[in-house]
DNA sequence: CCAGACGTTGTT
DNA sequence: GTCTGG
DNA sequence: CCAGACGTTGTT
DNA sequence: GTCTGG
């Protein structure tokens, strides 16, 4: 599934996913947690990219309260035109959220955290959801949900759920308003080829959404893999 | 017709 | 165990 | 996704 | 909003 993520904003990412309204500060991100504020891009009426801030976690419009429905931060690509809560958004309020890499956390011996990202470490976007729900007042928050596929032959081994990522060529016919059918979803959706892709073991640093920086998607040590496996195999004696 | 739900993941 | 917050 | 809380009463 | 169950 995808349930943290990477992203990095600057000038280049304007000319990359086309973007030309809106505004979102530079920034670096390596652990972005659900319920937190990243730059989504989508389609405006005029036709153009507009890139701006949204919630990680969906609450469809007409939510009654922001608790009655979990935030809905992952949606299977598989079901999205048979879910009535996904139907209607499916149809005319797909966005691109740009990532540089995503975490997996893999739970054969330990559950351990791996990263995933580009060979090329080139920015990509995830297939997304937005709604807009509004509290008594009248106030919008604005929150997306990223699609999840079946995994490909790397993420296989790791997770049996991945993100959806779409292939730049599919980018501009992700976000415009135009109907996709089943077989054109299944398409868009599929699982984005491995050979372009690497995924590597971090440390437990990912894991408390509190933590930032770059140490965070650090290669974990051999001599800290040793230990937590020496560790896992002392506790299976008892 | 109205009322009530509407999601994902994992279960090493 | 289950829920909330990040 | 993971981490951390999880309760009541009465209150300077 | 849109679907299912009664």
């Amino acid at each position: 599934m995808c349930g943290r993520f990477s992203i990095s904003i600057d000038a280049g990412t304007y000319n990359r996913f086309r973007i030309s309204k809106g505004h979102a500060p530079p920034m670096v991100r390596y652990n972005v947690a659900p319920s937190q504020e990243v730059p989504v891009v989508r389609q405006d009426a005029d036709r153009d990219n507009e890139i701006l801030m949204m919630r990680w976690g969906l609450v469809p419009s007409w939510s009654r309260d922001r608790k009655s429905i979990h935030p809905i931060i992952n949606a299977r690509a598989e079901t999205l035109l048979e879910r009535p809560a996904f139907r209607s958004l499916v149809k005319d309020r797909r966005c691109l959220v740009p990532a540089t890499g995503f975490f997996e956390w893999r739970v054969f011996n330990g559950k351990r955290p791996y990263y995933v990202h580009m060979r090329d470490n080139s920015p990509f976007a995830f297939a997304g959801m937005y709604d807009t729900w509004k509290d008594d007042a009248g106030g919008p928050t604005l929150t997306f949900t990223i699609i999840t596929t079946e995994p490909n032959e790397l993420v296989k081994t790791l997770h049996s759920r991945m993100p959806a990522i779409l292939r730049r060529e599919d980018e501009g016919r992700w976000l415009d308003g135009g109907v996709l059918s089943s077989e054109e979803l299944s398409m868009i959706l599929s699982p984005y080829p491995p050979e372009y892709m690497k995924a590597y073991e971090v440390g437990r640093l990912v894991n408390n959404p509190g933590n930032e920086g770059m140490s965070v998607i650090a290669p974990v040590s051999e001599d800290d893999s040793r230990k937590m496996q020496t560790r896992l195999a002392l506790d299976g004696e008892k």
